[in-house]
RNA sequence: GGGUGGUUAGCUCAGUUGGGAGAGCACCAGCCUUACAAGCUGGGGGUCACAGGUUCGAACCCUGUACCACCCA
C-alpha cells in the first residue's frame, strides 16, 4: 500500500487520519531495518513486562530512543533498534495465577506445573500484543524483524550458557543463606525488589533472667533486651553487649536463660550492641534477622529457624551451623503454645506470657521501619533457606572500572556517584526464584543431593560421567528475571555464538532508562556483559525521571492519576476513562474518590492530541535529571504547534504548487528576508544538532519551536506574501521567494522528524518535489548540515531593523487605539544614512506588514505620536485620532524605564574599582548604552514636552 | 542519621566558562487582517527560598539554614 498525498492539505491538522497510515507503511517497507551501510548504531529498548501495557514512563523513554534513533539514521548510520519484552516472572505468574483463580476458583497447585506454563503461555499470546501494539502507535521505528522476548529458545541458551559458565567458575554457588522471603508468594526476592515503609511501632523490653546467680553491676538477677519483633525470640543464640560498656563487663561470657524455652544462651560482646539503645543490651537472632546473622557469625552461633515458608511457628526448631549442616548440639523443641500460630499472633501470645511472667519491663512507642514485598505488599520475613547465589565481587570490580575510566557514561553525571555508591558494598546476588514461570535453573541433583550443572539431564550425564542408574531430579527453582535481562544486549544479538549482528551492534550506543532501574538492571548489565563479552554493554546511559502528575505525585493505579498515553493520542470521553480508572482495583473503596476527582480534572474527558504532540511535549519537558510534572496545558500548546507547522505548509503550498519554484538552479533573485531566513536556518540546525548530541531534548525542542514559530511563521511567512503578491516582482524574486518558502521548510521537516515523525512526513511527501528533492520516505533521507557560507549577519541585522520599525508602529498603533487594519501615515526622522537606506530596500514590507499608508522622511514634523527604533524617530502625525494623554502617560513610561536604567548604568561607571578591575569590553558596552540611552531619552522628553505643550 | 536533586512570573519549567531576568500556558485589552480563532496584535506580572561569604559585579561560585522530593541505613 502506497499513502498518495491528497491533492491539498485539510484545512485543520487531523493526526488520526495521517499516523496509523505512516507507521504501516514505513514498517511494511523495511525502512526500520538497519541499513548495512555506514557506522553502526544501536539502541536495545529496555524490555517492558510481556504481558503489561505502556504507561507514560515508556512514552517518555521510547519517544527519547526514537529520537535518537531516526536522527541516527537520517545521518546514514547503520541504525538499529532493537525491540523485546521480557517474562517479568513474579509480575506475570501473580496475574496468571489471579486470573485462574477467578475464572475456575483454582490454583497453580491445582494444574500442576506443566499445566500451568500452559496458560502462562496462552496468557503472554493473548496479551503480549498489547505492548507492540502501543509501541507501533507510537512511531517507534523500532526493527521489528527482530523482536525478541526472553523466553525464546536462543535467549535461554545465552542464560543457561552464562549460568553453567559462573558455576564452573565457582562465581555462582548454592547456600543456606538468609534471604528477603516473601511469605505470601513463597519466594526469596531481592534486596531490591524490597520497599522499606516507616511506621509506628513498639519496642517491648523483655528481661532475659541471669543464670547461675549472676548479678548484673546494679545487683540485677536479669538483662533486659528490648526488641521490635518478640516472636523471633524463640529462636535467640545470644545476647550481645558492647564491649566497651562497664555496666555489663562482669558478665561476658556469663549466661542467660531463655525465657518460655528454657535454653541457656550466652552472653557475648559485639559492637553491634548500642550503648545508647534501650539498655544496651540486644537479643540475638541469627536466622532472622540480617544484623543477628553477622553478629552470630562473629561469634560462632548456631542457627536456629523457628518459622515456616507461611511465616508461621514451627512444630519444631531447625538448628544449623553456619555451615548449612544440621546441627544437633541444640534441642529444638519449641513451647507448645505458639506452634502453628502466625508470626503476628504469636507475637501477639509471647508478648502476653512474657507479661504474666512479669517479665515484661515496659512497651515503648518508636518509629521505625519495615520491609514489604514491592508485589505483594507483605512484610517481608528475613528466612534461612537454599538458595543460588552469584558472588559479585569479582564482577563488581570492572564494572567499577568501565564507569570510573568513562568507557561507559552516565547522562547527567551525577547518577555515576549512585552507581559507585551502591557498588561499593554490593551483596552477593540471591538469583533463584520459587516460581514457575521463568528461566529454570539447569542443575540437577541425585538422590544424595549432590549437584550436577549444565543445559540438559543427559548434557550433565556427559559431563559429570553418571550413569542411567543414578537417579536426577531437575531444581525446581527458576532464576531472577534480572538475571536474564542482564544478558540482553549480548544475547539478544545470537550470543553464545559470534554473530555478524553481534559483532556489528556491540557494545550498543545507547541505554535509555529510568533512573530507578540503575541497581536492578544497569549495574547488573555492566557485570554480565563485561563478564562475557570483555565489551561494555552500552557506551552511554541516558537516565531519564519520572513522569508524575500535574501535583507531582507518582502516577499509580491506587491513586487513580494514571494517563494513558494512547488516551493522549486518542482522547477519550469521560465515562470511558472513569471506566478505565476505577476497574479492577485492588481497594475497590477508593474507587469512588478516584472518581470524583478524575469528574474535577477532566470533565469533558480528553481531546485527541496526535503522537507527534505527545511526543514532542515529552521531549520539550525532558530536562535532565529531573522528574517531570505533567501538564495536559503543555500539552495543548504543542498539539497548537503541529496545527501551526501544518497551515504554514498549507500556505507554502498554495503559493509554490504548480509555480515556478526554481528546481532547476534557474536564476533567482534573494530578498532581504529570503537571506535572513536562511540564515537563521543554519544557525537553528548547528543548535538543534548540538542539543540532540548533548541528549537536551528540551532545549533541541525549544530551539525548533522557537525557529518555527516565531522565526518562519511569524516574520518570513509574512515578508514573503509583499514579494508573492506584488505584480510588480520580478520573476527572479518571485522564484527566489518560493524557492525559499519551500526548501526552508522541507529544512524544517527534516530537522523536526526525528520528534515528529509522522506530521513532517506527511507534509514532506508533498513538499520534495517543490524543493526538488528526492527519496521515497524522509526517514531517509538527510540529516540538515549548516553551511556557513550561507550565514549572513548583515541581513539579521537589516532585518532586525525592519522588525524594529514594524514593532514601533504597531505599538503606537495599540496605544493610540487604531484599527488593526487602518493604513496610517508614517514620518521618519533623524534617520542615519544607514537609516534610510534600509528605508529604501525596504518600502515595500514596512508599508504591509505594519499597514502603513505611507512612510516618509521628514525635517520637520506636525504634532506626533513617537516611538524610537535606535536614534531613529518613527512619526504618527496626530491628525486628529491620537489620544493625547494616553500618548503622553506612554511616553513617561518609556521615560522612567530608561532614566532607571541610566541610574544603574551611571552608578557602575561611577564606580572606580568596576573600570579598573572589568574587562575593557565590558565597560565599553556600559558606556555605549548609556550613551544610547541618554540620547533616547531626551528625544522622548523633548516629544513629551511638545505634546503637553499643546 | 547519611547521601543526591530541587526551590526563578499565578502554573509547568529554561537560564551552558559570573557582566542587560526568559519561554509556554494562564491573565488583561483589541482583532474572524485571503496559512492558522488550535490564530493574530499589544500589555501587565518576578527581593531568582532565606542568611552570610568570595568578587568591581552573583539566579549562577563557597558556607550555613529552611522546606520539598527521592535513595540508603
Amino acid at each position: 500500500m502506497t499513502s498518495k498525498p491528497e491533492a491539498s492539505l485539510d484545512k485543520t491538522y487531523q493526526p488520526a487520519d495521517i499516523e496509523q497510515r505512516w507507521a504501516t507503511e514505513w514498517e511494511n517497507k523495511g525502512y526500520f531495518r538497519p541499513s548495512g551501510q555506514g557506522e553502526a548504531y544501536s539502541i536495545m529498548i529496555p524490555p517492558p513486562n510481556v504481558t503489561g501495557s505502556l504507561h507514560m514512563g515508556h512514552a517518555f523513554q521510547d519517544s527519547i530512543m526514537d529520537t535518537l534513533t531516526r536522527w541516527q539514521r537520517m545521518q546514514q548510520k547503520n541504525t538499529l533498534w532493537q525491540v523485546g519484552t521480557d517474562h517479568a516472572g513474579i509480575a506475570t505468574q501473580m496475574v496468571v495465577e489471579r486470573k485462574l483463580a477467578a475464572e475456575e476458583g483454582k490454583t497453580r497447585h491445582d494444574l500442576g506445573r506443566d499445566k500451568f506454563l500452559e496458560k502462562v503461555w496462552e496468557w503472554k499470546e493473548e496479551s503480549g500484543g498489547t505492548i507492540t501494539r502501543q509501541l507501533r502507535r507510537l512511531g517507534a521505528s523500532v526493527d521489528w524483524d527482530r523482536e525478541r522476548f526472553t523466553m525464546d529458545e536462543g535467549f535461554y541458551k545465552a542464560v543457561q550458557e552464562v549460568f553453567i559458565r559462573l558455576y564452573d567458575e565457582g562465581l555462582i554457588y548454592r547456600g543456606k543463606r538468609l534471604v528477603n522471603w516473601d511469605p505470601k508468594l513463597h519466594t526469596a526476592i531481592s534486596d531490591l525488589e524490597v520497599e522499606n515503609k516507616d511506621q509506628q511501632g513498639n519496642f517491648w523490653h523483655f528481661r532475659y533472667p541471669l543464670a547461675d546467680g549472676v548479678t548484673t553491676a546494679d545487683g540485677k538477677n536479669y538483662l533486659v533486651v528490648a526488641t521490635t519483633r518478640p516472636e523471633t525470640l524463640l529462636g535467640d543464640t545470644c545476647v550481645a553487649v558492647n564491649p566497651k560498656d562497664e555496666r555489663y563487663a562482669s558478665i561476658i561470657g556469663k549466661d542467660v536463660i531463655l525465657p518460655l524455652v528454657g535454653r541457656r544462651i550466652p552472653v557475648v560482646a559485639d559492637d553491634h550492641a548500642d550503648m545508647e539503645k534501650g539498655s544496651g543490651c540486644v537479643k540475638i537472632t541469627p536466622a532472622h534477622d540480617f544484623n543477628d546473622y553477622q553478629v552470630g557469625k562473629r561469634h560462632h552461633m548456631p542457627l536456629i529457624n523457628v518459622m515456616t515458608l507461611d511465616a508461621a511457628i514451627r512444630d519444631q526448631a531447625e538448628v544449623f551451623n553456619l555451615d548449612g549442616t544440621i546441627n544437633e548440639a541444640v534441642d529444638p523443641t519449641l513451647p507448645e503454645l505458639f506452634r502453628g500460630l502466625d508470626r503476628y499472633e504469636a507475637r501477639k501470645l509471647l508478648v502476653a506470657e512474657m507479661d504474666t511472667l512479669g517479665l515484661l519491663e515496659k512497651v515503648e512507642a518508636i518509629n521505625n521501619t519495615l520491609p514489604y514485598g514491592d508485589r505483594s505488599g507483605v512484610v517481608i520475613e528475613p528466612l534461612l533457606t537454599d538458595q543460588w547465589f552469584v558472588k559479585i565481587a569479582p564482577l563488581a570490580e570492572p564494572a567499577i572500572k568501565a564507569v570510573e575510566n568513562g568507557d561507559i557514561q552516565f547522562v547527567p553525571k551525577q547518577y555515576e556517584n549512585m552507581y559507585f555508591a551502591w557498588m561499593r558494598d554490593i551483596q552477593d546476588w540471591c538469583i533463584s526464584r520459587q516460581l514457575w514461570w521463568g528461566h529454570r535453573v539447569p542443575a540437577w541433583y541425585d538422590e544424595s543431593g549432590n549437584i550436577y550443572v549444565a543445559q540438559s539431564e543427559e548434557a550433565a550425564r556427559r559431563k559429570y560421567n553418571l550413569g542411567q542408574d543414578v537417579s536426577l531430579e531437575q531444581d525446581s527453582d527458576v532464576l531472577d528475571t534480572w538475571f536474564s535481562s542482564g544478558l540482553w544486549t549480548f544475547g539478544t544479538l545470537g550470543w553464545p555464538e559470534q554473530t555478524d549482528e553481534l559483532k556489528t551492534f556491540h557494545p550498543t550506543s545507547v541505554l535509555v532508562t529510568g533512573f530507578d532501574i540503575i541497581f536492578f538492571w544497569v549495574a547488573r548489565m555492566i557485570m554480565l556483559t563485561l563478564k562475557f563479552t570483555d565489551q561494555v554493554p552500552f557506551k552511554t546511559v541516558y537516565v531519564t525521571g519520572l513522569i508524575r502528575d500535574d501535583n507531582g505525585q507518582k502516577m499509580s493505579k491506587s491513586k487513580g492519576n494514571v494517563l494513558d498515553p494512547l488516551d493522549m493520542i486518542d482522547g477519550i470521553d469521560l465515562d470511558s476513562l472513569l471506566e478505565k480508572r476505577t476497574s479492577g482495583m485492588m481497594q475497590p473503596q477508593l474507587a469512588e474518590k478516584i472518581a470524583r476527582q478524575t469528574r474535577k480534572a477532566f470533565p469533558e474527558g480528553i481531546g485527541a492530541h496526535g503522537t507527534d504532540a505527545l511526543r514532542f511535549t515529552l521531549l520539550a519537558m525532558a530536562t535532565t535529571g529531573r522528574d517531570i510534572n505533567w501538564d495536559m496545558k503543555r500539552l495543548e500548546g504543542y498539539r497548537n504547534f503541529c496545527n501551526k507547522i501544518w497551515n504554514a505548509a498549507r500556505y507554502v503550498l498554495s503559493n509554490t504548487e504548480g509555480e515556478d519554484c526554481g528546481t532547476q538552479n534557474e536564476a533567482v533573485e534573494l530578498t532581504l528576508a529570503d537571506r535572513w531566513i536562511i540564515s537563521r536556518l543554519q544557525e537553528t540546525e548547528a543548535a538543534i544538532t548540538r542539543h540532540l548530541e548533548s541528549y537536551r531534548f528540551d532545549l533541541a525542542a525549544n530551539t525548533y519551536y522557537e525557529f518555527v514559530w516565531n522565526d518562519y511563521c511569524d516574520w518570513y511567512l509574512e515578508l514573503s506574501k509583499p514579494v508573492l503578491w506584488n505584480e510588480e516582482s520580478s520573476p527572479e524574486a518571485l522564484r527566489g521567494t518560493r524557492r525559499t518558502l519551500v526548501r526552508v521548510l522541507e529544512v524544517i521537516l527534516r530537522l523536526g522528524h526525528p520528534m515528529m515523525p509522522f506530521i513532517t512526513e506527511e507534509i514532506w511527501q508533498r513538499v520534495k518535489g517543490l524543493a526538488g528533492v528526492e527519496g521515497d520516505t524522509l526517514m531517509q533521507a538527510q540529516w540538515p548540515v549548516p553551511n556557513e557560507s550561507r550565514m549572513d549577519a548583515a541581513a539579521v541585522s537589516d532585518i532586525e531593523w525592519v522588525k524594529g520599525v514594524i514593532l514601533a508602529v504597531r505599538e503606537l498603533r495599540a496605544a493610540n487605539n487604531l484599527a488593526p487594519g487602518k493604513p496610517l501615515p508614517i514620518l521618519i526622522h533623524n534617520a542615519s544614512t544607514e537609516d534610510q537606506q534600509r528605508l529604501e530596500a525596504n518600502r515595500l514590507f514596512l508599508q504591509k506588514l505594519a499597514k502603513l499608508e505611507s512612510i516618509e522622511l521628514a525635517d520637520t514634523l506636525p504634532m506626533s505620536a513617537m516611538q524610537l527604533v535606535g536614534q531613529m524617530e518613527v512619526h504618527l502625525p496626530l491628525a486628529g485620532f491620537i489620544d493625547k494623554d494616553a500618548e503622553i502617560a506612554r511616553l513617561q513610561k518609556e521615560i522612567d524605564r530608561l532614566q532607571q536604567d541610566i541610574q544603574r548604568t551611571e552608578a557602575k561607571l561611577g564606580n572606580e574599582a568596576f573600570v579598573s578591575k572589568a574587562p575593557a569590553a565590558v565597560v565599553e558596552k556600559e558606556k555605549a548604552k548609556i550613551e544610547e540611552n541618554r540620547l533616547a531619552c531626551n528625544k522622548l522628553q523633548e516629544q513629551q514636552e511638545q505634546l503637553k505643550a499643546l
